[in-house]
RNA sequence: GCCGGGAUGGUGGAACUGGUAGACACAAGGGACUUAAAAUCCCUCGGAGAGUAAUCUCUGUGCGGGUUCGACUCCCGCUCCCGGCACCA
């Protein structure tokens, strides 16, 4: 009775041998001379069950790491908790427990899943973010940054999100919502703490061209983000007063066609002109009303009210009218615009609605239609020659912005400039579960920062969130403090960090997790920066930009050199697809998840992975398929029959032809795979490549010793190249077949060149490229014997019956093409 | 509107640098084994047509052109789908 493939029990038993052989650990040896090779996965969040898209975001890395390993590299692969974050205080709020106590149930709960999943994790190296030990550095590191003046306090109109009762981030408002809990963000003027990012973004842009490895979907989306543009700040005049106003144009060549200006509501003119004229308090207010969700449904409407100011232009002199314009955006270059109707649909709508002049700057360049363009129909928003500009008429618009930036500069009225869509990065939350923000209120000395040695600023862990405000700022053990500067009674900041602080340099803190200080610059140098870096590309923006700024913060702050942590820290990014259902993302409220556990549970975690694995490449959107599993599974139970059969020996002689033949699909599949893995990652094509030769081992017949060896080369060879998909099932098929190594430290089989060298080789013929037959020809039959071959096939012959040779061309190896024509 | 990506059988997906389209798998259908079922194994499987048959022919990678001996692949022009961004001055 032929024993059954039992993958608990296999599972079980490989699991416990690795972890006792230690191999799943990064060697900080200095005498191991192997390369390193840092693998990294994003770490999960703590929620409570892994779920689909974690099995499959987490096998996709193993894969990586593992086949890493096998090909003699040193690899780093180590797993934490990103523990901090708005769900533990949820539950808290729901179960009425502290959100600490959930969150390391839950981490004790998914790292069993993990474990389970035969993930090749470095677990020496684990941590969470919401340990002190951790998170102290974070305080740290901000206290070095306000030293700079890189991070600071300031009042601001920020996004605040009522039901998770607290501010967000310009890169957590999604279509004016939060990206939470999609609740439409309000807007409110409060003060809060920025990173300065901004001052960042000429780098982070530039540096964007250097990531090679990286998609060029989530470059474009970066570059989108930081939405550099170059123009030029100009001065206006205002008439009666010794302000001026500023404005940012990318057209300074149409500023001699300005007939308005445009300020936003929020704008210091627009409210004083607004003290007198409460018609146009009116407005204002119910400007300021409009969300930036409604926002999106107004986009069609255009509506201003004039201010009664009149701006001076800086060239012409000219008065022309101040107005506010619901449109223009306080949080933008400078809050107000100059207007040209002429050469902006946007300014053309609004001067055509409220009866503005329209006056024409610029001309048509193109030959078809010379100067013909009626702006008071449209606005002419191309490049053209400039007219009606006084003494820059008959420039063209690039020979203009520079001729008219030039003179404003010499002026005094204006200059170069560039203008950047990223906005600082806001990073206080009001909320009880983050890291607290090391800053203390004084009243005689403002704001100070804790001392160093004062750090870590503990967060309380026992108390209970009830949804609305944060229970710190009721907890006067923590809020009240003596000032380190003059020792009088001060008051704690009570507000938190952002949870995407923690996230921006966790894969440093991974070289050298139990380190003294943030980082160690030794450990960076052998580890930084992430070689492989695995997730999902809905972090695109959010953590991938703030992990590349943070990352130049801790370089610019002398933790480690370029040369030591690099300037960028993920070399090389996989992002991969969604796990779907019935063509829809899994989710409880859709119903449509499946559990990892029952799968695990059912067919063990090697069919789980392979499935992963298989039913898609990486990066593809990969749909569950019951019957899929239930195929992967039918694979591995196809080889363990293969490997019982492999160890009868049959008495007999072995057909050489069918030997040569089993060898040469062995080793080409070894190609095959191996080429699979350095070039992209199509997993999914190296599993078939790996089926395919099961498929031929299992058709293969052996009649005597010659025939099993070769079988069993084959089965060696597929033990050690499924290791990295299915270890445990490898590693027993590896061990039953009496390998030197267990599989998944084996080395990566080797290619025996011979046995792709074929005597014979066959090669298709095609008439006028379209394939007519095939011949089998000598390996290096030149382009005479193989036409002479093709002739000589009856099936080929047909077609050259009547015909004149033309041409004929020969692909080695491939095809042999002739072309003909009628005689 | 702008920026990316994509479209290949019933389905997921293969196809090196322009060289035999549909590998591998799923589903479906047929058959074997079985009292039966499960499991397993074998066969068929893009479409149309011809032939008793082995086979053969035509056609086919979203649409229309082009380059080439040869195009899923390259070029030009479209259609549709997905993702991101958007009163950004």
């Amino acid at each position: 009775m032929p024993e059954l493939y039992e993958p608990q029990e296999i599972e079980k038993k490989w699991q416990t041998i690795w972890n006792e052989a230690g191999i799943d650990l990064a060697c900080e040896e200095p005498s191991d001379s192997r390369k390193s090779y840092y693998c990294l996965e994003m770490f999960p969040y703590p929620s409570g069950n892994l779920h689909m898209g974690h099995v499959r975001n987490y096998c996709l890395g193993d894969v990586i790491a593992r086949y890493k390993r096998m090909r003699g590299f040193n690899v780093l692969h180590p797993i934490g908790w990103d523990a901090f974050g708005l769900p533990a205080e949820n539950a808290a709020i729901k179960h009425k427990r502290p959100p600490a106590e959930w969150t390391w149930h839950n981490i004790n709960q998914m790292r069993g899943q993990l474990k389970q999943l035969g993930l090749s994790y470095d677990w020496s190296r684990e941590f969470a973010t919401c340990q002190p030990e951790y998170y102290r550095w974070e305080q740290w590191m901000f206290t070095r940054l306000v030293e700079k003046g890189l991070a600071y306090r300031k009042e601001a109109e920020v996004n605040w999100c009522q039901p998770c009762h607290t501010v967000l981030a310009n890169e957590q408002v999604v279509e004016g919502a939060c990206w939470r809990c999609d609740t439409p963000v309000e807007r409110k003027n409060l003060a809060q703490w920025f990173i300065r990012i901004t001052g960042y973004a000429e780098e982070l842009l530039n540096d964007l061209d250097g990531l090679k490895g990286w998609p060029e979907k989530v470059i474009g989306m970066q570059r989108n983000w930081i939405g550099r543009s170059t123009g030029a700040e100009v001065s206006f005049g205002v008439e009666g007063s010794d302000e001026v106003l500023d404005i940012f144009t990318t057209r300074p060549d149409t500023l001699m066609g300005v007939t308005y200006m445009a300020v936003a509501a929020g704008h210091p003119l627009a409210k004083r002109a607004a003290e007198s004229n409460p018609e146009l308090a009116g407005f204002l207010e119910e400007c300021s009303k409009i969300s930036t969700k409604e926002a999106d449904v107004a986009l069609m409407e255009k509506r201003g009210m004039d201010t009664g100011f009149k701006a001076i232009h800086p060239i012409s002199g000219e008065s022309v009218p101040i107005w506010v314009a619901n449109f223009v955006l306080m949080s933008y270059g400078t809050g107000a615009v100059m207007s040209v109707p002429a050469h902006d649909e946007r300014d053309h709508e609004f001067a055509h609605r409220y009866g503005i002049p329209i006056k024409q700057v610029i001309a048509p360049l193109d030959e078809n239609n010379q100067g013909e363009w009626d702006v008071q129909q449209a606005a002419f928003v191309d490049a053209g020659v400039l007219v009606n500009s006084a003494q820059f008429d008959g420039l063209t618009s690039d020979g203009a912005k520079a001729a008219i930036t030039e003179h404003l500069a010499r002026e005094g009225n204006g200059e170069e400039r560039v203008q950047y869509r990223l906005r600082d990065w806001l990073v206080s939350r009001q909320r009880y579960w983050g890291a607290p923000i090391p800053a203390i209120y004084c009243d005689d000395c403002g704001i100070v920062m804790v001392p160093d040695e004062q750090l870590p600023v503990l967060l309380p862990e026992h108390l209970q969130p009830t949804g609305g405000a944060s229970p710190l700022t009721e907890c006067d053990e923590f809020v009240h403090v003596d000032c380190p500067g003059c020792g009088k009674a001060a008051r704690r900041e009570t507000d938190t960090f952002d949870t995407f602080m923690e996230s921006s340099w966790y894969m440093n803190r991974y070289t050298s997790p139990h380190s003294s200080t943030m980082v160690d610059a030794a450990a960076m140098k052998q580890w930084a920066p992430v070689d492989q870096y695995v997730g999902g590309v809905e972090h695109a923006v959010l953590h991938l930009l703030y992990a590349r700024f943070y990352h130049k913060l801790m370089r610019d702050t002398g933790l480690f050199t370029s040369e030591e942590g690099g300037d960028e820290p993920f070399k090389n990014l996989l992002t991969q697809g969604m796990v779907l259902k019935d063509g829809a993302k899994m989710s409880k409220s859709k119903g449509n998840t499946v559990d990892p556990n029952s799968i695990i549970e059912k067919y063990g975690a090697d069919t789980a992975r392979l499935f992963t694995l298989f039913a898609a490449p990486p990066e593809k959107d990969l749909e569950w398929s019951d019957a899929g599993v239930e195929g992967a599974n039918r694979f591995l139970k196809r080889v363990w029959r293969l490997m019982q059969s492999a160890s009868i020996n049959p008495a007999g002689e072995d057909d050489a032809a069918a030997i040569k033949a089993l060898r040469l699909t062995i080793h080409s599949t070894i190609q095959r795979v191996t080429h699979a893995f350095e070039h992209g990652f199509a997993f999914n094509v190296a599993i078939a490549a790996l089926m395919e030769m099961s498929n031929a081992l299992i058709a293969f017949e052996p009649k005597g010793e010659k025939g099993i060896a070769v079988v069993r080369e084959g089965l060696e060879a597929l033990a050690a190249m499924l290791a990295p998909f299915v270890p445990h099932f490898a590693c027993e098929l590896g061990e039953r077949m009496g390998m030197e190594k267990v599989a998944v430290v084996a080395d990566w089989p080797a290619v025996d060149e011979s046995a792709l060298i074929q005597d014979e080789i066959t090669l298709a013929v095609q008439i006028q490229g379209k394939r007519r037959g095939e011949i089998i020809v000598a390996k290096d039959a030149d382009q005479e014997t193989a036409l002479v071959a093709a002739k000589a096939d009856a099936g080929i012959a047909k077609w050259l019956d009547g015909m004149q040779i033309l041409k004929v061309i020969l692909v080695p190896g491939r095809l042999l093409n002739i072309v003909v024509r009628p005689e």
